[in-house]
RNA sequence: GGAGCUGUGGUGUAGAUGGUUAACAUAUCGGCCUGUCAAGCCGAAGAUCGCGGGUUCGAGUCCCGUCAGCUCCGCCA
């Protein structure tokens, strides 16, 4: 869909008709459609490939007059089109038009575990301008020679073992066969040389010139020449045509002060009373958030009136003429930055919130990093492909968003948790790498962090390595860090087992920006006369303590708001000491003698003025309860560097103790760790998961796992979790039945880009970045979905709603 | 399902312990004003305090219920 302002409508076909002329398709253009016009078009359009009908159809769209402003919006004319990427497709003479498209550097790794190596060479170029691809599958020197010279290319750079240790590569000519050795960094100069030389395509996301807003076609006639936010010294004297909304009106008599806002800034419009009457008037009328578009000449300010906070503050546009597009209500709050409102009025009128420039930011910089995602996927060789929304119900996680079937009456579509069993079956047809920018939903209360419907980068690769998909990763998070704030990541990124994670930070996404880890006090727990700690000891549990430091401004009443929180977590009670001048101050100090309180003590580095806690439970509680007051304790001051962790070896079940059965920690597909596959049958909850969690700065931002790709291993997984046979071949037959067919080992990971973007835009809440985000009880408040239907469409559908009480 | 917080002109807030004309700022509307940029000056209009019930002679204020939003737990990778 595009939408923008423009004077007639076949203007905005100027790019699909040179799409379509590249591609060979011919086609026809009708810009006097009669079918399918709706209230608001005035005109429809369309085109389409050789035969007639709708068929035919590859494009097609309206230009609507008065959509947005029926809507409660200002009036903005606006041409909508819509393109059938698949009618596109189908259209184009695949065999002859294919692209070839091949990057101009192949890196070939000489032995293990070189593909991090590989990767971050392959940035290394890629700062140069110059595209690489390397080997993910670990194939042998020759097959990844023979590869590259099918695939065309012109130059393979070959690293091993002894290369890296002395710091050079060996580059071989593909042309005429030639090898060279030379440093990585005169590899990398050389091409940054050769670059501009031969001027070698730019490879990295590029961002078109904010002041490029003229379409090929619409030179001279266009409504507006330039973004006021693009205008700048450079243009005094020169005539611009602008369009924007007025943000500010200052009125001085004589003379009118206009801030004329757009998506890219602001810029100061001035009328002056002695340049004409008509005008003025005009001008007079003008208030906030009216839709104006104005031609005039850019003068630079006088020294005096000069506004340094304005970026356009130098310059002013000396208006001759203006139309008024459209007149405004009062908005019910500022359109303005940092704004102070109730966020049900931001949301109810998101459209006006989104017009504030912060917003406008979030939206930007979301574009800018989904497309920073795909360049650096699609350098990769990955393919984005799509996944059905309507698809069955599978009961893995969450509850599903349900859609009702009316050819199939009492069957239902569930909306996708994921595309999970998608994109393994992608896998089984031998895509090999894909990945996907998809919505998924799941039915669940929701948190700041969670919304209904939310997007994530799902990615699913075969025959990579654990390792391989981490630094594939670790590059894209560089890359995300390197180019949103010019910050270079450390790779690799750390890797902690699970049960470290729990053991140090008592949380699974532990934010490794501060210290405060938990101590384990199991051994010097033994020797104190308490019962508490005996007794969770001798159940198996564990004994743990956490120092606050400088604890001792708490009151005995916090620390009974803490016991209180420390119960709802799941913890049967909560221990406490300060650390006084003179040994501790503890209504348990009774049970330890005093050298046992001093080695405590000091085996959790305590200082006079702190306070320490302890629970002692089962291993999971303790973890959790500490590690919900680690975070509660966090410093105030931590700062906002990026600390990456990968945390690996999930136990792949956990017992569902309502249920009385194993559940999958991760889902039902993930791998057991090879060397604890026996461990299925004696001991199911000690078996560790091929699952990994990326973690960043105690939020976990991905996930994913190594699949199982064999039928008798999927089978047994599914008998652990209760499924019988019978069940397990009704709901995920098909999967079974694909992993029969040569499925080939295959894995992935799962980013969550809403919580990605708002960690990249500093906000707490992923609704900052959701242009249209629900709140915590799933509604939207612009336009009050969910809402009842009407008894038609139920009839339709054969369903009928229960009476509530209240009804009745 | 549970807990906590919030709800007063368009907007943001003030309204100790209940006391009768609900205050302030800003926005809005009208007038004046030729260098402002949070423009200024003068004037006007605008809220029965989320909704329902109760206690009381009297409720924005106390109590109960309810709705909406936010945060957290449960739930959810």
């Amino acid at each position: 869909m595009i939408d923008h302002l423009c004077e007639g409508c076949d203007v905005s076909f100027t790019r699909v008709k040179e799409l379509l002329k590249k591609l060979d398709i011919p086609f026809n253009l009708n810009t006097h459609l009669v079918r399918g016009l709706d209230y608001y078009t005035r005109t429809a359009f369309e085109i389409s490939a050789g035969g007639a009908g709708a068929q035919a159809s590859l494009c097609g769209g309206g230009r609507y007059d008065h959509l947005v402003e029926h809507l409660g919006g200002p009036y903005v004319p606006g041409v909508g089109v819509a393109y059938g990427v698949e009618r596109i497709l189908l259209a184009m003479d695949w065999s002859k038009n294919l692209p070839k498209i091949s990057p101009p550097v192949y890196i070939a790794t000489a032995g293990k575990d070189l593909e991090g190596e590989a990767l971050a060479l392959a940035a290394d170029l890629r700062e140069q301008g110059v595209a690489s691809e390397t080997d993910l599958l670990q194939r042998s020197l020759k097959a990844q020679m023979k590869y590259s010279g099918r695939q065309g290319y012109s130059q393979v750079v070959i690293i091993g073992e002894d290369e890296i240790k002395q710091d050079i590569v060996t580059v071989r000519n593909m042309e005429n066969g030639e090898q060279s050795e030379m440093s990585r960094q005169a590899l990398v100069d050389r091409f940054a040389c050769d670059n501009q030389k031969t001027g070698l395509p730019e490879k990295t996301a590029t961002i078109p010139s904010r002041a490029e807003v003229v379409l090929p076609d619409q030179k001279g006639s266009a409504i507006k020449t330039h973004y006021c936010g693009a205008l700048s010294k450079e243009h005094v004297n020169q005539e611009v045509k602008l369009t924007g909304w007025v943000s500010k009106r200052r009125d001085h008599g004589g003379l009118i002060f206009i801030d004329l806002r757009d998506r890219s800034g602001i810029i100061q419009l001035v009328f002056n009373k002695q340049q004409g009457c008509e005008l003025f008037n005009q001008a007079e009328s003008l208030r906030s958030e009216y839709v104006i578009a104005v031609e005039g000449e850019v003068h630079l300010r006088s020294k005096e009136t000069i506004n340094p906070s304005l970026p356009t503050g130098e310059i002013e546009v000396c208006i001759s003429r203006m139309e008024i597009l459209n007149t405004s209500q009062t908005p019910p709050f500022y359109i303005e930055d940092g704004i102070n409102v109730d966020e049900n009025l931001r949301l109810r009128y998101r459209y006006l919130d989104l017009r504030r420039p912060e917003m406008l930011k979030r939206m930007q910089l979301r574009h800018r990093a989904v497309k920073l995602v795909r360049d650096y996927l699609d350098q990769y060789d990955f393919l984005e492909i799509e996944t059905p929304m309507l698809t069955r119900s599978t009961p893995e996680g969450a509850r599903d968003f349900l859609v009702p079937s009316r050819m199939h009456s009492g069957s239902f579509y569930a909306m996708p948790q994921s595309p999970q069993l998608f994109k393994q079956l992608l896998m089984v047809s031998g895509m090999e790498r894909y990945f996907q920018i998809v919505r998924c939903f799941r039915d669940e209360d929701l948190r700041a962090d969670r919304q209904p419907e939310f997007t994530q980068v799902d990615i699913e690769t075969s025959f990579m390595t654990k390792e391989s998909l981490f630094a594939l990763t670790e590059g894209l998070m560089a890359l995300l860090w390197k180019e949103i704030f010019g910050v270079e990541i450390k790779k690799p990124f750390l890797q902690m087992p699970y049960r470290e994670a729990m053991d140090r930070f008592g949380s699974d996404k532990p934010d490794l920006r501060y210290g405060m880890e938990l101590i384990a006090l199991d051994g010097l727990a033994q020797k104190s006369e308490f019962k508490v700690f005996k007794a969770a000891l001798e159940s198996g549990g564990a004994v743990k303590g956490l120092r606050v430091p400088g604890g001792k401004g708490m009151s005995r009443k916090d620390l009974d708001d803490l016991t209180l929180q420390a119960r709802q977590l799941g913890a049967k009670g909560l221990a406490w000491a300060y650390i006084e001048e003179d040994g501790w101050r503890s209504p348990i100090s009774k049970f330890f003698d005093q050298s046992l309180m001093e080695e405590i003590s000091r085996r959790m580095e305590a200082e006079e003025g702190d306070v320490l806690l302890f629970v002692a439970d089962d291993w999971e509680i303790t973890c959790q309860v500490l590690g919900a007051l680690r975070t509660h304790f966090a410093p105030a001051d931590i700062s906002k560097e990026p600390h990456f962790l990968w945390v690996i070896d999930f136990p792949l079940f956990h017992y569902n103790k309502e249920e009385k059965r194993y559940d999958s920690d991760h889902h039902p597909f993930t791998a057991p760790r090879a060397e604890d596959m026996p461990l299925l049958d004696s001991d199911p909850l000690a078996v560790r998961a091929q699952a990994y969690d990326l973690v960043l700065n105690g939020v976990e931002i991905g996930g994913g796992s190594k699949r199982i790709h064999d039928t008798s291993t999927q089978s047994k997984i599914f008998s652990l979790l209760g499924l019988s046979e019978a069940e397990s071949k009704e709901k995920f037959g098909f999967l079974l039945e694909a992993l029969s067919y040569g499925a080939p080992p295959h894995g992935g990971i799962a980013l969550g880009l809403d919580r990605l973007i708002a960690l990249l835009s500093g906000d707490d809440s992923i609704r900052q970045v959701i242009p249209f985000p629900k709140t915590a009880t799933g509604s939207c408040l612009m336009t009050g979905a969910p809402a009842a239907v009407s008894e038609k469409q139920l009839e339709e559908l054969k369903i009928e709603l229960q009476k509530t009480v209240e009804e009745e």
